[in-house]
DNA sequence: CGATCGTTTGACGGTGCTCAATCACCGTGG
DNA sequence: CCACGGTGATTGAGCACCGTCAAACGATCG
């Protein structure tokens, strides 16, 4: 994680070429990189010319309730998003990493609605709001790429929601690696092994679990063949497996500990419109 | 809200007055109508301009996976946003009323990550996305006002994950309470005076919970003197005492049923970093 | 190498999920 | 008008699951 700062300076396909309608191109354009920033592609050298800010590891970006002055992207280190009680305990809403967002729940109110800490010395950019407008408005692709961007925290959000619901420890964690394992392919980089950047405890707030419940969890997936686990690295063995342990509604295994008790139906890719279901209505 | 739909075929958005750069006051214009109704104020004659749709009670507006080929902002009625397994269960990821943005969960994939389902007769207001677009560059003001409306939802998102992150069901149900009253304040209403426009089961599966406990919690907060509760009429009799409730984080009740358990201290902002945590979750 | 933190494992008790029956409320049709 | 099914809400009993407390183990870093 700690190299990753090296590579801020290589690759270099150049040219604004991104903006395709009025940036006039001048020398960088800071809105060019951080497109790419967005797009999930990978950095300029011209990115320098953006406020580029580093966050030692365990110290805390945003706070829970301040002013809104800046939004952030991330540009290398994972974060964690929390919302704070007022007595110390402190629920993890997402993970983020590079080219997520950060702060952008303070938009509406004008005061951060969830704070960020990073889990790993990280470096993000600095977005301050009035130039977050003028940004827009200067162009058509960042502002798009922008709203995206947004789109697919909310997406997210649902889908920890979704892996809150389910009832029973294994399955929310299952669902939780599933997740995982998609966004590790949608960055490039390995699905099935998995190194987690961060602890237990924050697993299990952000799973509504107790920290015991995750260890206790894995150790049913391993016994179940579904994953090997050390520490903080997972491999999973069997992804197909995992995600029809994933799809559980109910209670989990009926028989052993986690023999692939409820046998989801073979797995007919969804189909994109229309779901017959009968649930769709309900009156 | 039903001489709305009479409208439904006007919509003669013919040349570009739809797009009146920053309203200069003429007759009226589609997005000043929008642009009230995202912020909450009340509705313009001239909104008709705009394609306006009727949803029965219990149809589904949007459906999980589809491709998106609008999104939609609600004018009357209340929604629920639900994400469907493939087995029939509905996780209830939010409810949505007047004023709320509708499908925008779909803008970075393409394809909606979750269904909608009209709570009883309602009215929207479907915005295709190309004309989304002409829409958000003709008025930076509209603009503006949807970024925070979606910013908005992810705060949302956020208190629906903190609802379901508490142990306790009912403080789960408290929480919830909570912030419906909260909105309804918010869209000027009474926050006192609850009319519940989903059933039990769209609560317990919003809050994680099994419907047969939103009754038992109901039950709780009745006896401990916090709630009158007549089927889906709800009063708050001390909103003070619930909102202490709602704060609980660990095990409720040290005593009796629902005796303002946890007191709450008073109230510190918290720190910064590194915060232990304790609390979880167990539907 | 020792202190601190994170992870794992164990035992126990409680909460809520399951299953099931009852009641209240509606719109329908006899 | 009342009987009839259907849906939603409430209440009860039993037991599995997970949260809590506690202790051992392991990792990491100074």
């Amino acid at each position: 994680m700690t190299e990753a700062y090296a590579h801020t300076l290589t690759h270099g396909h150049e040219e604004g070429s991104w903006f395709v309608e009025r940036e006039e191109g001048g020398a960088w354009s800071a809105q060019g990189a951080l497109l790419r920033l967005l797009h999930g592609g990978n950095l300029l050298p011209g990115l320098h010319a953006l406020p580029l800010q580093h966050v030692p590891r365990g110290t805390a970006l945003l706070h829970e309730g301040a002013a809104a002055r800046c939004v952030y992207v991330i540009q290398a280190g994972d974060f964690k998003t929390v919302k704070t009680a007022e007595d110390g305990y402190e629920l993890v809403l997402d993970f983020a990493g590079r080219g997520d967002l950060l702060g952008f729940d303070a938009l509406a109110s004008g005061h951060h609605a969830s704070g960020a800490v990073a889990l790993e010395d990280a470096a993000v950019h600095a977005l301050p709001l009035h130039e977050l407008e003028a940004l827009r408005h200067a162009s058509r692709a960042f502002d798009s790429a922008l709203l995206a961007t947004v789109s697919r925290q909310l997406e997210r959000m649902g889908d920890a929601a979704w892996a809150m619901s389910a009832v029973g420890a294994d399955v929310r964690v299952a669902r939780f690696l599933v997740q995982l394992s998609t966004r590790m392919l949608e960055r490039g980089q390995s699905a099935r092994l998995l190194r987690l950047r961060m602890g237990r405890r924050d697993i299990a707030s952000h799973l509504g679990l107790a920290h015991e419940s995750i260890s206790r969890s894995f150790g049913s997936l391993v016994e179940g063949g579904l994953l090997r686990v050390d520490n903080r690295d997972v491999e999973i063995l069997d992804l197909a497996r995992l995600q029809r342990h994933a799809r559980c509604t109910r209670g989990l295994a009926d028989e052993g500990p986690v023999r692939t008790s409820c046998d989801a139906p073979p797995l007919q890719a969804a189909a994109l419109v229309h779901r017959p279901l009968g649930a769709a209505v309900q009156v």
